[in-house]
DNA sequence: CCTGGTTTGTACAACGTTGTAAGCAACGAT
DNA sequence: ATCGTTGCTTACAACGTTGTACAAACCAGG
């Protein structure tokens, strides 16, 4: 049986008003009266009805991530942070998953937010700027390289210098056959295309040519896909003695297919990722990467966000960069 | 700018409940009055105002889908197919982070549900039945074998038998001296007690002696916590030629393991892990494991509390049990 | 005992929506 | 002409909460 205002108020002989002052906090409330609203409120477990709250407030307490897919270990690592820093303010989070496409990104991006939600931190794949004007003014954040100078606040990893040190720590090892797995000539490949852009500066820098058949392209960015990427390199006539996978789950995917063709990693193969995942610390070998500070990413987010929804509504998009490491383990040590 | 019924029904020339009427898709209203509201909501982009709706009908088209943590792949993908399976029934899902910490699930069960979602799906870690009574009637379904008889509907996997079938595989493959890591003795560890049991049946089935020293603890079911305990049975006096772990985390980690002790899989010790997780498909070697069908937990899940939605309340509790089955790889072929 | 200010409590309206009841045409059947 | 009937539309109240405005009680100082 639920209880309202109406009920504590009978219960501890005063006016709704002030049970509802009792639980906002109010001050100027007897300590008597206080004390025994609060008894009422204890015999009757009324807990507020946050609807109807909501509806005179205007304001929910529900912030929405929406992120392609869940079960693709960086988003779901994002996911564990911003719900962290996102209790810090008091927020819940509704956690969305597009899968990616177009359609349902934009669903995303404005059918959710039917006043159920006070603002959007959105890792979006697909949707471009255009996508984003007219969305009523919805506070939102987004993540990752996509709709690079859109009307919104932005987070964002330096995604070309960190490919260029990644790549950049491979010559370092002494190899100069070095392939690329994950380019991507969709609109959705904005990350594809900066970390390629950071592969290719990379080997300029060290004055080794670009050859496009060491570029190999994965429609996803799942293990499998990895694991196709390289098993194709394998078989081409470019035999490379290092592989730069635009994800840790490429990178994954591509150790399996080193292993089954018996090459040793990193003697004959030296493999590097990009996310930092969990299971790269525990893969065999462990997996050298980028480690984009996922922790900061998700404050840095949950803060302009919170800016937005307490202050200047209109104020010019800001766009915040997240640091970012070299992990350096087995597989290119 | 944010519009209201009222905003579309000046424009519209209508009343504002006339277009409450077209937004509801009531039946009886003229075609020529339809679309010229139906225009004026075009016009304006309206969307109604979830929470003046819910509170007006009590109901409010989201369900929280509570799990210990979100970066365990078991429940990233666990949730990837409740979203899936709730969007069929038109509901969102919000996705709800406990840590697993008995504060934590008590709060997520009742404190989240202020009004704010229609039922629950949940997948406790730390809390008893007693801890379930008493939250006003809450439509939830519980996932996993915590709470064995509690008030709540209920989708479980049948861990005993699970686990006695792998553990008998490893019997089938040879093996004597079977490990087990995973083993738990806090309340939390319910499907610790019923896999260990399942285990310890398949020794006795086979004849094999239990020797308590092959059973190692493990606080959490991380990939370090498998490392660890396989660490630990590795520098004990009875080496192992064979380990079923809990999940496949904990075998992962126990691989790592493995592999850093310069130990082969499966020639010198075979692993088992239990959840079918991705990463055990791509892993060296890969997993074998205890395969439940996580997409028909999440079906049966939402279709329990759908009818604990739509239908009787007062409906005495259900139990249904999801099908598993052996993946059989490389680990343990 | 009054004055003026502060503290404490109350009544009422409003947030945006939908259910209920009822009004008003237009229609065919009496 | 009158009587339902049916189709379409409207006014009003209600969901549970909080902001506004105000009333009552209290206090200190004269």
């Amino acid at each position: 049986m639920r209880h309202r205002l109406k009920d504590v108020a009978e219960r501890a002989g005063v006016s709704v008003k002030t049970v509802s002052n009792v639980v906002n906090g109010y001050l100027h409330v007897r300590a008597d009266t206080r004390a025994r609203v609060e008894a009422a409120i204890a015999e009757l477990n009324y807990r507020p009805n946050l609807s109807a709250r909501n509806l005179r407030k205007g304001r929910t307490g529900v912030i929405a991530l929406a992120v392609p897919e869940l079960d693709i270990p960086y988003f779901a690592e994002l996911a564990r942070h911003v719900v962290t820093a996102a209790a810090e303010h008091g927020w819940t989070v509704l956690i969305d998953q597009t899968g990616g496409g177009p359609e349902q990104e934009r669903k995303a991006a404005s059918g959710i937010g039917d006043h159920m939600i006070d603002g959007l931190i959105f890792s979006p794949l697909a949707l471009t700027a255009d996508d984003l004007v007219g969305l009523d003014g919805m506070p939102m954040v987004l993540l990752g390289e996509r709709v690079d100078h859109g009307p919104a606040d932005h987070v964002v990893v330096d995604n070309v210098a960190a490919a260029r040190e990644i790549t950049a720590h491979l010559v370092g090892l002494g190899r100069r056959r070095i392939a690329a797995i994950g380019s991507q000539r969709t609109p959705e490949g904005a990350s594809a295309r900066l970390r390629l852009a950071g592969y290719t500066a990379a080997l300029a820098d060290a004055g080794i040519g670009y050859d496009e058949r060491l570029v190999a392209p994965a429609p996803a960015w799942h293990r499998a896909d990895g694991a196709a990427a390289m098993r194709h390199l394998l078989t081409s006539e470019v035999r490379p003695d290092a592989v730069f996978c635009f994800n840790d789950t490429l990178a994954l995917g591509a150790l399996r297919a080193l292993h089954e063709a018996g090459l040793r990693v990193p003697d004959d193969v030296a493999v590097a990722g990009f996310d930092d995942i969990e299971d790269g610390r525990f893969s065999i070998p462990t997996l050298s990467t980028v480690a984009p500070d996922k922790e900061r990413i998700a404050r840095l987010a949950v803060e302009l966000l919170a800016g937005r929804l307490t202050g200047d509504r209109e104020a010019p998009p800001r766009e915040l960069v997240a640091p970012h490491r070299l992990a350096l383990r087995e597989s290119a040590p």
